[in-house]
DNA sequence: TTGTAGGCGTTATCAT
DNA sequence: ATGATAACGCCTACAA
């Protein structure tokens, strides 16, 4: 309730010098800091957020923009959620939640409104209108995750290049040559326009052609379910498969069941990496996933620290961050079986 | 970028004229009105928030307050979450997630700062000082969930009760007499204080005691290896046990291997009833869990609402809102066997 | 180093 | 039904 010119006129000094005080903002003699600081304790004064963002033509709040259709988010979103509000108040901003529909509509309301400093796109399609609409905004933006050109924009993302390359040397370290990829569809049929799935798929591609192992690619639904009916297609089309690569949380349980149902047992049949998941997730499954983690909350905190670098001019150049997932041990993984 | 002053005078009106048609606030002859809509939307303009909230001294920002040192959700938090911020966004307002550590030091910075209209507090102990905090702060605010006496706030909640009652109703009607409660420890041992395993054993005390037989319960720590360590535990302790109600996602799954590595059959031998989780986590289990699914979307939901209600004046009464889960079907449960 | 004063873009009170 | 015009609480040249 207390304003600056409370403070003000408690300290005997003007309202500006309450104001350059508080932010630092222009030179203060320690006398009277002291008599402001104290004024303001006595006060319980807070500046107010809105009428500072006001005259200043700058808030400090962030929005988080995610696709208004999806209504529930894996461990890895929601960690990744948690961590940027955290890492934003730390920074003394706010994180507010706007789901937006892909027509990106709604956009303009947010951007327009001056309410909101800056914007974390989550979900980002190859081809996203939804960017281009933030460009013409004006308004400071940074993506999570990448468009098919993003070299001159601002985005954190998974390196899902590099963690592709680890997966693959790492079950190859085991002994495995015969290495299936299984991927998630994208709900929206968009698949071919899904980076993770595009980059990942390449990455795949790329990888077993080094080695020149024709690659097995499979993608399905993200449910058990469809988990159990490619466990299935697998061992009917490549029966020579003894290691597969997952990047599909829930199908991933369906492969195991799947497999162990079919008679192939896990891991000593049949390894299984899922990339991507969290280890909560993994730790679910029954032998636990063995698993490369995905970098949610780390992705967090940079995306946030990034876009308010960005903000605040100390930003130097764009950022363009790559977080690959970190191996994590479990059960679902072993040596390939020799003969 | 347009502001008042640009709509006033390409329409040809005062400032003030344009505020009325904008808010309804005064009534405007449809001529005038139509000169004002032409020329907002000839220029672009959206009210500035921030500026409309300095001037009403109430901004459209409501704060879900969640524990800080939480850094996973599942999925019914996240459904929460999406749900609440959506029906805010339908309601002209926008939802800022904000971490509190239990002290509830951060609380001031917010409820002080003036950019903050209203507050939801997630996770509400049964003795919780935030509250007391909040109800001195003169912020209007919501719990999601209920103190010891939420008798005089406002609230929604889980209602844990029938829940129970209707769990023991449906696994009863199976033929099932002798039924186990396992749920899960708070993380911070202070499990006398948190209210949703306060009022499930409570209620399933009463429930058992009503038919008779005496209650069997467990707690154990939320992941997998506790629910195994659970289920062996039961089958020592309470061997003549044939079902099971669960309100431990995590641990129901080690309940099922549990169970299962011991030779008993899930469901054959032994129903497992999940209560207060969600489809999609039910679904990830083998056999798929029946469930009573929580109501988080209608939480959300009803949250926001209540507190904008109560905001804007058109609130009536308090609000006292209770939803059970509803029942899912699953492979989990199954009749109990004779003889 | 500190003070003065004119905004920032609305809302809301009084007039007209 | 419409128009002036103070606030709202703070920031920021510009002065002193």
């Amino acid at each position: 309730m207390a304003t600056m010119r409370d403070v003000a006129d408690l300290a005997g000094v003007s309202i500006a010098t309450v104001s350059f005080t508080v932010n630092n903002t222009k030179p203060v003699s320690p006398a009277t800091r002291a008599r402001v600081e104290k004024a303001m304790d006595d006060l319980g004064f807070r500046p107010n957020e809105v009428a500072r963002a006001l005259a200043s033509r700058r808030s400090r709040i962030l929005a988080l923009l995610y696709p208004a259709l999806q209504h529930r988010f894996g461990d890895t979103s929601s960690r990744f959620f948690t961590s940027a509000a955290r890492a934003a108040n730390e920074r003394g901003y706010n994180l507010i939640l706007s789901p937006v529909s892909n027509d990106s509509a709604e956009l303009g309301e947010l951007t327009t409104g001056g309410l909101v400093a800056g914007v974390m796109l989550m979900e980002v399609q190859m081809d996203d209108s939804r960017v281009d609409r933030l460009l013409s905004s004006r308004t400071p933006f940074l993506l999570i995750g990448r468009n098919r050109d993003p070299s001159a924009l601002d985005y954190v993302d998974i390196d899902f290049e590099n963690t592709v390359k680890d997966s693959l040397a790492y079950l190859r370290g085991l002994g495995h040559t015969h290495i299936a990829l299984v991927t998630g569809n994208t709900g929206n049929s968009e698949i071919s326009g899904y980076g993770p799935v595009v980059r990942t798929t390449a990455a795949f591609a790329a990888g077993m052609a080094a080695a020149g192992v024709a690659p097995v690619m499979v993608s399905c639904d993200e449910t058990p379910r469809a988990g159990r009916e490619s466990a299935a297609h697998l061992l009917d089309a490549s029966p020579q498969t003894t290691a597969v690569i997952v990047m599909n949380e829930h199908a991933a349980f369906g492969l195991v069941s799947g497999f162990t149902h079919r008679g192939i047992r896990v891991p000593e049949d049949m390894s299984i990496l899922s990339i991507s998941s969290s280890p909560d997730m993994a730790a679910m499954s029954d032998p636990e996933l063995t698993l490369m983690a995905s970098p949610g909350i780390a992705l967090g905190r940079m995306a946030v620290e990034a876009l308010i670098d960005k903000l605040e001019g100390h930003a130097g150049q764009l950022a363009h961050s790559l977080i690959a997932c970190t191996y994590t041990p479990g059960q679902s993984t072993a040596a390939a079986r020799t003969g």
